[in-house]
DNA sequence: GATGAATGAGTGTTCATTCAT
DNA sequence: AATGAATGAACACTCATTCAT
């Protein structure tokens, strides 16, 4: 993989903020620059353009995202407990990077620009495949169901924290979450209880 | 509300299309005119603005959102069928309404605009009062358990599908679903399953 | 010379306020239109375009500009007071005009516009051959000097108004004019006498 | 102040230009980027906008503006004297400055646009201060008469000459001016000295 | 005769990018 | 390597005018 400098990881975040509070097309180079301190012209100076500074940020995100969760299923505890502990890293690691979330979310169905987002596609399967793994365990011990659809819970687990953080405004308004630190206690608590709960459901109960 | 005449529907959906499409940032005024076979300056003509045809756009389609659930309540049939039904009309409306929900689900998180989306907050808060009837009646059944945050159920539903439908590309390699109708197919008998059965398991079973 | 109707009137008053106050460049048929109460294509409609209407109104204002002061010359009283009475009726028909001077004054100047102005041409040289006769008769009866440049008189009485009136605001504050009311009976006072003293000092008094 | 550089200067004069020949409104950036040989955006890039250019423009040539008169009045000179000189300073200046008097004659009567024209104000305000002061000279030696409105002398002379000038293409032909040579050797000449002659008598004849 | 709808040319401005150093 | 100046294309929008009725 290519290697950034120092001044390139500062532009790279400063562009992974404003792409995500203001969309790539709403973010000019000249808010980049100046966010990063730097001089307007570094940008296609280092990255070559606009686009490409958002295919290496994309990059540079995503090779971090990889889940080191291949103990987990080495790990001696039951399917039940994976997948509770799985659904827990997926919250984590989703709002971790929730603003490359957020680029993604809207980049991937913008048809002006295709990502080469081949990384993404390779960490999602993935992930997949983890979950799938454990899934057939706990159904080889008769703790799950048969009848799921397995890979539409990833959707649902990263869908559903997705909608909730882009919509967070009216959600801290429902919920009274009225400080960010509120917000983010309550994510790492009953959001990702909600999850685990809906997921182990999904999982366990015959319907 | 502002009565819309031909010419001017014509321009919202070209209008919404492209947005959906590209993003209100990356749309240009001409591209719409040229989609809706009008001149450029018929837009400010209409609609004042290009931002102004975005709130109209939204009020516009919103509108015709509100869901017409409310006799589903008077049914006489199991809180259990009302949930199954109620998920399918979720899925029904978001697919319906995909556009629109691309466009919102991007501004409601984008900085730079701020629209006034308080018809599409009533309409959110009165789906989620009629979900808590139907939880609260089959809890009081004790058909539902009662330990649910029922606030984090649409987010579910919504979440699950608006991100299922971002990244329709890699779903439909992921599930062979090469073509538009079978993926549409697909919405609205195995996904819609899966969502039911997801919501129901999550009510019903205690864990 | 064309007649104008009612509707017409009506549009030329517009325009003239109009353009008086912001210019013909920065005047906006729609302005225009909306100050006259009329439909924007009247104008069009009526006076060809929006220069032609500038066109129609220097003729509708000129043509009734011509001063009626060919009487003065066979009046019986002198000179000095025939000069006192020209003066006056000078700063009360540029005064009643003035927005038309106005308009003049820049279009006159302006490169881009070559209005046909003949018609005030006209006027300018009768003015001014009123003015020669009414000298030389001074000069005849030795009450005026003769080393006189007669031609810019006129352009030092016209001038004197348009300036103090286009720096009305500055010319307000410091002579502590502070309503309309008082500039205008200001400008029929004091500035009449200030112009009428200077041309007949100038007449007079040898140097 | 600001200072300018050469480009920037070029712009301000192409600028000074097209507004005193066919106004702001009628001036194009484009049209003043063609004259400057610059890039249209440069206007922006340099001055922010179109009407920021003015602003600069009016401070760039009023800061160049103020009369270097001072002196005048410790010269051992009769107050007639220094009246004819100041008359001729005054004269030369609108004569050298005539382009921006143009603009600010028509941008201070413009209700559209309210520049802040303060440093003007004061130019206008220390060399009437001069003027009085001379005038107050000579009243004290009885050169001079008393009863006369000293405010209301610059507009004479400035009103006189911008009046000629803007109608100079009249004049021009009234006087057989066939060239701008001639013109301006006649404003040197027989139109300084008409101004002199009337200032001076206003002062010192007695009506 | 009179008008609301519609047009295309042109407006000032901003953009990502490149140039000269 | 790093930058301020400069560029041309594109932007949303406004304009006077004309069209269809």
């Amino acid at each position: 993989m290519t290697e950034f400098n120092e001044k390139q990881i500062e532009i790279l975040q400063a562009a992974e903020n404003l792409f995500s509070e203001v969309g790539f097309d709403g973010t000019t180079v000249r808010a980049i620059s100046k966010k990063a301190n730097i001089n307007v012209a570094m940008i296609s100076y280092y990255f070559g353009s606009k686009e490409k500074l958002l295919e290496s940020l994309v990059i540079y995100r995503i090779s971090g995202m990889q889940m080191d969760l291949e103990n987990l299923f080495l790990e001696h505890i039951s399917p039940i407990e994976k997948i509770e502990k799985l659904v827990a890293f997926y919250v984590q690691r989703i709002y971790s990077n929730r603003c490359m979330y957020q680029i993604l979310h809207f980049e991937m169905s913008n048809k002006k620009r295709d990502l080469d987002l081949k990384a993404f596609t390779d960490v999602k399967n993935s992930n997949l495949q983890l979950l799938a793994n454990i899934i057939h365990e706990g159904q080889a011990l008769n703790l799950f169901k048969k009848n799921v659809t397995i890979e539409l819970i990833p959707p649902t687990i990263i869908g559903s924290f997705t909608h909730f953080y882009m919509n967070k405004s009216y959600y801290q308004k429902l919920l009274g979450l009225t400080t960010d630190v509120l917000l983010e206690n309550y994510i790492t608590t009953t959001f990702t209880e909600h999850l685990q709960k809906t997921i182990k459901a999904l999982l366990v109960y015959e319907n």
